[in-house]
DNA sequence: ACCTGAACACCGTTCAAGT
DNA sequence: ACCTGAACACCGTTCAAGT
């Protein structure tokens, strides 16, 4: 039966099927994509170019459920902040993902009508031309790279207590397993959006 | 000639080797990196456990290069920024490999007694227990995140000039080519360490 | 238009056979 | 101990053949 009756697979269908296995298992290959999807791996190339186009449609499929519009509030800086925690939080659900996920900053030209909002209410705030991207670029920045910290495995800082003191004296002041990241992506958005508050009231006005 | 009198591996030669496959095309395969080294694939199967295991040794190659020491410095923060840039530097001077350098941040344990030092050196400067490695392991997410944007190709931000006037005039106010990226890089990592010298002055004394 | 089967070039890895 | 050749299972991709 070379066609069935009814279209068996589309773009969108692909992308999920192959974001649920790289959920499950950090990877894909296109026969285990297409034996998920009931299909052989060559009907695969009827909807798209190859596996590189299919991680793109991925990504896009979790990139599309961020809210860029928190970016367009006020005030800016806690605005800013709630994006920047959604952002991780949508990231943080796809633990296995991240590799595939945090190669490549959303890209701009994906959501343009919306950064520019943001970059109009950055303005509004008052921060210089040429800082506006700057700080929406470096949050961002930061953002990917505590992704893949989420991922660290944990256990392997092995700590003499004896040749390392205030090492181990840092690590007992911290909270374990997934709290620890949490904590430090906190205490780096809060420098990083204190540090714009004050690039922000230096400005000459 | 099953075996040649000289040994011709051995496994800082192969990882070398596969470092500038990497820096070459960002990526390669083991038959490439055999023929490179003069010799068959199988031969690597005597020094390395496998394709993993070489990309290990790629990042601890370049990794090695990072002078943790700068960390360790008086005052604190001119140590961090100075870490900071050499450790982006590095990352720069390999475009091609990032997304397989930036996939984790370099682990402690490789480094665990420099990071004592460091660490302790944070703690005179009088950050509290628990905010010295979150203030380190910010500023490395920040620097992972920050190669990655180090890579991202240009002109995919296609802006119209009347939909979108506020984003246009912060693109014209930045620099082109890899200076943008630059400064991106230098205002987040200014926000950051302002942020952190507030946090520090907060602390109650 | 869309699914299939067969085929292609290529990959990472194993292992007995050589010295 | 270390390199080789042959082999294995598997991968991504192409394409003529079917409806």
């Amino acid at each position: 039966m070379p066609r069935p009756p009814e279209r068996l697979l589309d773009r969108s269908g692909i992308a999920r099927a192959a974001l649920a296995l790289v959920d499950e298992k950090g990877d894909f290959t296109m026969p285990e994509l297409a034996a998920g999807l009931g299909v052989r791996p060559s009907s695969l190339y009827h909807h798209v170019e190859g596996k590189a186009e299919i991680v793109e449609l991925l990504r896009a499929e979790v990139v599309q459920e961020l809210d860029h519009t928190l970016l367009d509030a006020d005030p800016w800086d806690e605005g800013l902040a709630r994006w920047a925690r959604t952002y991780r939080d949508l990231f943080a659900e796809h633990p296995k993902a991240i590799r595939m996920l945090a190669t490549a900053p959303v890209r701009m030209s994906e959501v343009v009508d919306v950064y520019e909002k943001a970059v109009a209410a950055f303005l509004r705030a008052g921060f210089r031309d040429r800082d506006v991207l700057a700080v929406i670029v470096a949050v961002e920045s930061f953002l990917l790279g505590s992704a893949l910290d989420l991922v660290m495995p944990e256990g392997m800082i092995e700590v003499d207590e004896e040749r390392h003191p205030g090492l181990s004296r840092c690590l007992a002041a911290l909270p374990t397993g997934a709290r620890r990241a949490d904590q430090a992506f906190e205490v780096g958005l809060e420098a990083l959006i204190t540090g714009f508050r004050a690039r922000l009231e230096a400005r000459p006005v």
